[in-house]
DNA sequence: TTATCAATTTCAGAAGAATTGAAGTTGGTG
DNA sequence: CACCAACTTCAATTCTTCTGAAATTGATAA
């Protein structure tokens, strides 16, 4: 059976013109480099070089070169692709996020892990946490970001950090004046906007207030808009309204349970490819760090 | 290093998605199939197959299957393109012969040559004996086929087959009368045509004959035509005018020694390339054989 | 949950292939 | 024609791969 490494010898002598050049370039002595000739000649059929000094080839050694080394060119850029996916070099990383962490976290996030990746190719999604885990279930998705769901279905959640709700309020609103984290009953007799992410809020009384509540938002800027011109107030998680919006406050809640976790979802079973399970690790390592200091401001 | 044998192994085992059958496949024990997937693996850098039971590929399974299977396809042809050529199976062949070669002979010697290798190109050229040289010498042509030359030059010499000369003359022609051998004295005072062949003949006697004629004609089938004519006689290899011609007479010559060597021509210190050898040899075998029985008309 | 069974892996020894260094050839060169 | 360098050959050695037995694993059924 020919190998390709006795290609490599070969091609090796046919461009040095002798065997004892070649042996060095290869790492062998002659005698190595003469008898593995030798076989490849027996195994092909015929002679490669005119005479046994090697510098000139016959026709069929011509083909051989030719030939061989369009094989070894070949041979090892494809075990570079392969060693370049297997370390996450290269690949393509789809990721479906819900668009507070999309927006406020995974920008820098991205740019430090495809630094030293430049060849990865990265799609990112924003959508709910639904959908996150729909996409991320059915394949479309090789990881997803979303908040903690109850149902486990395909899915596999892991905790990055957990998210506080807050108060949004008109910034001359009475609760401001309050000077205190604020209780579910401060909110008796306001008018409450629901929108996508408050429902997880567990507790009871809350859950009656939503209840009551006339109005769902679920686009963000819609919502501070309209808590800005005073249609009512909203609870959100914090990092949703990161970022100042004039006109409005931020009141903490008294109730520490209020609060989402917000984890990677991956698929069951299912082996991420490289590059998903290099950015599961930067995410697991970096996402926590940043968001700690993004919701110390 | 990684080695294309180590890949074969791999699709194998992932076409027969278990190491036992693919194990049968090649020829291997279930053990070394897995210890070469485990060196494949570490030498790759990540899992090929989702579980020790191999039937499901991982992302970079996946990848190194398709990669795999053309580096092996095409390893596998280049090799099979290899050892066609060294076995003459494939190749081009630009053969240069004198016309009367050309045309009596080679149709059915390349006839039975290719029935064997119907992927050889052959290029045939029919041109004279000096240019036959000068075609092979310069590498244009792989072998020829001519008359034996005096200079040695770049090209060696290899007798084939020896063609006496013959005297052509119109079929009323008072020497067809003489019932014998014509000798050389038996041609003073006729008029004789000169060719391109005739001057090769040594004898001092025909040499005299031919300083004095007056016309020199190089096309075999213009020559018959003014033989015919009545315009004179000439002096043909007997292979030249093979085949019948109305009207003209075909008289043995007495001289033993006014005959041709054609032979191959060939190049010195350059080997031949598969194809050629291959032809070199049946030529050698099969011109004698063929030229006696078509001689002997 | 545990028992069972086949597939896979591991291990150490065996078999096989490639490599070496020394001795022997060969071919080109002065 | 003798010399020298390049190449080949050969037997011993080293390195790699393979095998068979035993251990492990994981799926399936009781």
């Amino acid at each position: 059976m020919i190998k390709l490494e006795a290609l490599r010898v070969f091609v090796t002598v046919a461009e040095s013109g002798n065997i004892k050049d070649a042996a060095d370039a290869v790492g062998r002595t002659a005698s190595a480099v003469s008898m593995t000739l030798k076989q490849l000649e027996d195994e092909i059929g015929g002679p490669l070089f005119q005479t046994d000094r090697k510098n000139s080839l016959t026709a069929l050694g011509n083909l051989m070169l030719d030939l061989g080394r369009e094989q070894i060119r070949s041979f090892d850029k494809s075990v570079g692709i392969m060693r370049a996916f297997a370390h996450s070099r290269i690949g393509s990383l789809s990721i479906a996020s819900v668009p507070s962490v999309a927006t406020n976290v995974l920008p820098p996030i991205l740019q430090r892990f495809l630094e030293t990746r430049p060849q990865v190719e990265v799609e990112l999604f924003d959508i709910d946490s639904a959908q996150v885990r729909r996409m991320v279930e059915s394949g479309v998705a090789d990881i997803g970001i979303a908040g903690e769901s109850r149902a486990g279905g395909g899915v596999e959640f892991t905790p990055l950090f957990s998210d506080r709700f807050k108060l949004l309020c008109k910034d001359d609103h009475d609760l401001c004046q309050l000077g205190r984290p604020i209780e579910w009953s401060d909110l008796h007799g306001t008018t409450l906007i629901r929108n996508g992410a408050s429902d997880r809020i567990d507790a009871e009384e809350y859950k009656q207030l939503s209840a009551r509540s006339l109005m769902t938002v679920y686009n963000v800027t819609s919502l501070v808009a309209l808590v800005k011109a005073g249609l009512g107030l909203t609870i959100l998680p914090s990092l949703t309204m990161h970022g100042a919006h004039d006109g409005v406050a931020v009141l903490e809640l008294a109730d520490a349970a209020a609060s989402r976790q917000v984890g990677l979802v991956e698929r069951r079973d299912v082996p991420p490819s490289p590059v998903a399970a290099a950015f599961r690790a930067f995410a697991l390592k970096e996402i926590p760090a940043l968001v700690t200091s993004r919701l110390d401001d």
